[in-house]
DNA sequence: AGTGTTGCTGCAAACGTTCCCACAATGTTT
DNA sequence: AAACATTGTGGGAACGTTTGCAGCAACACT
């Protein structure tokens, strides 16, 4: 059917190894011989079988891409740079859903690996010792979670909440809720952290609201229990949180912000399609994914690149959604 | 360093083509040697390598999807159940985006060609030569767009445009606006060939106003000619444009649903968490990927499934943005 | 004239599977 | 008792590449 590297090679009058050497090491073959197998090779509409290729070099020049939820916007938020990146790179871009479910996750990991030269992942639940315990062969960039001697990409999250703190003391807050994510969720604990160092060094004080699921509907779940607080102010696990809030506090008949202010965690791109355009930490998408892809290309290269975290800065976003405390 | 089926072989004292029969058929085996190789092949932590096996039966194990742009919701709604079914049949999901470039899109498809079993391809905006001209010997089902002689799955917006505008009707508009999509899109002539017989059997007549991106700033754009059109509703292009409008309408102080009704198109996933509730035109996602996997598995396997395309129903949802025509 | 050196090319052996063919051993028909 | 199926197994040739090795010009240095 499709045209072989034998089939290039009669036709531009030169050995198989000839037509390989052409495309993989070009310098080794005379210019004229080098023109002619590329001209064959146009003609014939000769790509080369990868799959035989990596039978010899042992890449399959794919690189994996594990999320815990594909319905969900901070991770499909990746999506677009990171393929971008990849294709430069000429990989193709494996997409696999954990489910949410750290018991599966590991399954996954090792069911791909035969199929990527090296995979992202986006692991918030999994435990460390699930983590350490992955193929040691298999390169791998975690993203938002440190691994011990694995290279990985962090967002600096603690800092963006100091950020939120300060932007909402200024405007009069004293009384901030939070409203926290998944038992278990790294990225949470880092913000809980951030938000409780930040907290402890101003005049305000923390009311933590509860665990919710990351979504909408946990926003949702989440309001009333806000509005009993007394807060004048919510800071929200993630942005589709915020969003949930903010839903439902309309419902309520609560005017967002000139009542309560609300800050959301990510900036995913909805959050400024809202309503209510939301404030929000800004993480640095694009520039993450092109870190771990960078990351990982060196690792599959075999230079074992700097293990020590990459951390990129957060940055406040102040919209609609935050205004000057009540009263 | 990963075991291979030679490993295996020796391991339970048989030889290489035992092992293999005992994977892939598994009845062609005695039971008793064939619990002996899944023992060892157990023991060993052996996986077959897909590449060598597709070496042979010219299978990857991969479906790839491509889509115009992965940072639109539209198209990475489908994603997970994407996944999620493909998984189920145990492929693998290679993703591309083609940036919204019809003449980049056979290149990658070319380029796949090699790596996938077939492809899911949704392609509004490929003219229908460069579709006739993709290789015929790749399985491909296209989404949202019809391809004589191919598979596809269509969705039927013109029976949901035909929804909106007696929805519309009802609440006394009689003057509708329709902000268009990116000229060339099939979906956007579907929708509004739809629209227009709708209208016409109705006694409202209908605005179109030009062309717009098919996003959320694309809908910003056209607020401003909407609301000089004297609508007293307007249809989007999809849920993006109507989130745009929305949200400049707002800037604006024109009260949505009491001045203005909105109506969007295909029900994102983040219609719904929009300050106002959108209208929309729901579009059964989960449905319209399974068939198209289903429909691509039994072409993949030669099953030369009718090329008559499936079509899908779709329905108005009122949420909160459309309300009686003002006075 | 001999000895390297350099630049280009071909041969053939891998890589890890699958699958056709052959070949026993056993059971079934005539 | 001969002929033929049936069942389970192994041998070995593919599949389309890459790559170590060897060969062979051509050319430069002693």
């Amino acid at each position: 059917m499709a045209a072989t590297i034998r089939d290039v090679a009669s036709a531009a009058g030169v050995s198989a190894s000839t037509v390989s050497r052409a495309f993989t090491a070009p310098d080794l073959v005379g210019e004229e011989t080098r023109g002619r197998v590329r001209d064959a090779a146009q003609r014939l509409g000769y790509l080369p079988n990868r799959q035989a290729s990596g039978l010899i070099t042992g890449r399959t020049g794919n690189i994996g891409l594990v999320v815990p939820d594909l319905a969900n916007p901070f991770y499909t938020e990746i999506l677009k740079p990171l393929q971008s990146r990849a294709r430069g790179a000429d990989y193709e871009l494996v997409l696999t859903d954990s489910e949410e479910d750290p018991e599966l996750e590991p399954v996954l990991v090792r069911r791909l690996a035969g199929q990527v030269d090296g995979l992202i992942l986006c692991s918030p639940r999994m435990s460390d010792e699930q983590l350490a315990d992955l193929p040691a062969g298999l390169p791998i960039v975690t993203m938002y979670r440190e691994v011990p001697g694995r290279p990985c990409v962090l967002v600096d999250y603690a800092d963006g909440m100091e950020q939120v703190v300060r932007h909402l003391v200024a405007l009069g807050h004293r009384r901030i809720a939070y409203v926290a994510g998944p038992r278990g969720s790294r990225a949470g604990a880092l913000r809980r952290e951030g938000l409780q160092a930040a907290i402890g060094r101003s005049d305000a004080e923390l009311v933590e609201i509860g665990h919710h699921p990351p979504h909408f509907d946990g926003g949702g779940a989440a309001a009333d229990p806000v509005l009993a607080s007394g807060a004048t102010a919510v800071i929200a696990f993630n942005d589709l949180v915020a969003l949930g809030l903010l839903a439902m506090f309309t419902q309520r008949g609560v005017r967002v912000p000139a009542e309560l202010s609300v800050v959301g965690c990510d900036d995913v791109a909805i959050t400024a399609m809202a309503g209510v355009p939301l404030t929000t930490v800004s993480v640095p998408f694009a520039r993450a994914v092109r870190n771990a892809v960078d990351l990982l290309l060196a690792t599959i290269a075999g230079n074992d690149a700097a293990p020590r975290p990459t951390r990129l800065p957060t940055h406040l976003v102040a919209r609609g959604s935050t205004g000057p405390a009540p009263r």
